[in-house]
DNA sequence: TATTTTGTTAGGTAAAACCTATTTAACTAC
DNA sequence: GTAGTTAAATAGGTTTTACCTAACAAAATA
């Protein structure tokens, strides 16, 4: 593209120097190359920029207005370069993440505060999405990266973090509220469940459930947040599922709530960080991942299932 | 210099299409050409900027960063190229202009207001000097173009504007006080003159009107302004030598003040535009030239010596 | 008039930017 | 699981251009 740096160059140096030949040894070139870049550099712009003469090279009015704003154009240069190098060791820049909703808030604000302890140049932009668009935004590029289940997104390649275990809420006079044990799928039948709306993951896991067992899913009380759906758990209207880390930082300290595990090999939910194959990434995913698994190590411990 | 613009150019056709092939058809290359060129963008970078695959090609977050700085510079290049051509026609810019204190702030401003009006893009920078200053700061390039008398500045070209006529002044109750026709050096004889310091160009003049007329050149009261020098001659400590334009502007109105034209062939003053005659801005020059003319043209004649 | 200083012009070379054609890689479809 | 499709990468050759050395022209000084 015309003008070239290069060009630029020259001229700051004929600028700062006052002379050709100076100039010409600044920047290791011959004078008679600076002469004619120089003489294209003009052409090119379709002014005059130098007064030539015995007297060496004055610049022109508009060649110090060119001159001036070649120091910028420069300087914006020297700046991208420094910002590439920024990013060469260890985790930097602006990573897009993308997360269920149903994880994201419960174990990402710990998890990003123990990274930018560790690397204080990253930045992680976290944004929630049901599993369709954590899909597709990976496939796209919207995302670097995201927490979803792996078997739902069999393009992406998973890192594996956790399988959470999957509970049942209920109000505090409800019968299932007489045992602290595990629930069984018996112990469910005919009841109505509660849970998040269409294409979140925890209801699709709430559907076979409730298939397995013989109750009803509600579409009557669709919450949009896993916080509502608890509530309305507390009112009697139905058991809330919820997952494993939401009912421990959230659901537990609830007293108008009671809290069982479900326990069959279908309440569960195996969340991997996922990213395209091709992504340069794989050394900041081993340290994200590594973060993400610190965080999940300091929850209660029946947030999760073994292996 | 790498990286180079069209590099970048590149860069943000990728950024933009999400895809080489179509990135190369909207930049008029081929897609090995960007490929290649991107490959060497990203050595000289030193940081994998683009994620390649089936899907096209995705930005890595620092891509993005390096993508977003390189709009900068192009756009900066841009605005260089425009700020270039905005020159082209007629007068515009910065140009600066060396002035002698005894001319400058009585013709110049309105000078300056005609030639603003004509070409509101133009800007004038004046600095006020001595003519040994003006000399210099011409040949270094610090002046485009001066106000002062060519014969004192043989190595600039010159386009003379009008030759001033120069006055004595004195109190009112002064014997030259008398008449207001003309005074010749015999009415000056034995008496005191006042001037501005040494250097200045006004002094000079008075300095040979002093040895023709046989009369001193106050030293003990040298000013450093008309201004200072006019109010001395009101106090009666002697007679002050003013040239024509700022006799007619300042002095006149002066109701302390009595002032008569000396008429001798050496109490004159040739003022003339001057600039390096390796100047590209002849056609400028001639626009300049005519506005002061046309201002001067609007003083009283007696301001001048006809020819 | 000779000399020095400063930038320009001429002619040739090596590096780069580009091109066409081909190859590789990773999905998709049958 | 093979064939087809759609991306980008590689190979090999051509053109452009940035650069060099050497010779030249202009202006100022000795």
């Amino acid at each position: 593209m015309r003008p070239t740096l290069r060009q630029l160059q020259y001229l700051l140096a004929i600028t700062d120097t006052g002379r050709y030949a100076d100039a010409a040894l600044r920047v290791n070139v011959t004078q008679p190359t600076l002469s004619e870049q120089i003489n294209q550099l003009e052409l090119e712009l379709g002014a005059r920029l130098i007064e030539r003469g015995r007297h060496g090279a004055i610049l022109t009015p508009i060649g110090r207005v060119v001159a001036e704003r070649a120091r910028r154009v420069l300087q914006d240069m020297e700046e991208l370069k420094s910002a590439a190098r920024s990013g060469e060791d260890g985790l930097s820049g602006r990573v897009r993440m993308g997360a269920l909703p149903s994880v994201g808030p419960y174990l990402l604000p710990e998890a990003i505060k123990r990274l930018h302890a560790a690397y204080p140049d990253f930045r992680l932009m976290v944004r929630e999405e049901r599993t369709a668009e954590l899909a597709a935004g990976l496939a796209e590029g919207t995302f670097d990266m995201a927490i979803a289940t792996a078997s739902d997104i069999s393009a992406a390649q998973a890192d594996h973090l956790f399988t959470e275990s999957v509970w049942v809420c209920s109000a505090p006079n409800d019968p299932l509220a007489a045992s602290r044990e595990p629930v069984t799928l018996a112990d469910l039948a005919g009841r109505e469940l509660l849970s998040l709306g269409r294409g979140h993951k925890v209801t699709a896991i709430a559907q076979v459930i409730a298939a397995e067992a013989d109750c009803r899913l509600s579409s009557e009380y669709e919450g949009t947040s896993l916080d509502a759906i608890r509530l309305m758990a507390t009112t009697g209207v139905g058991l809330a599922v919820l997952p494993g880390i939401y009912t421990m930082r959230e659901a537990l300290r609830d007293p108008d709530l009671m809290v069982r595990r479900i326990d069959h090999p279908v309440a569960r939910r195996e969340l991997s960080l996922l990213f395209r194959a091709s992504s340069p990434l794989a050394d900041s995913f081993a340290v994200i991942a590594d973060a993400l698994r610190q965080t999940a190590a300091g929850f209660p411990p029946q947030a999760f299932v073994r292996n």
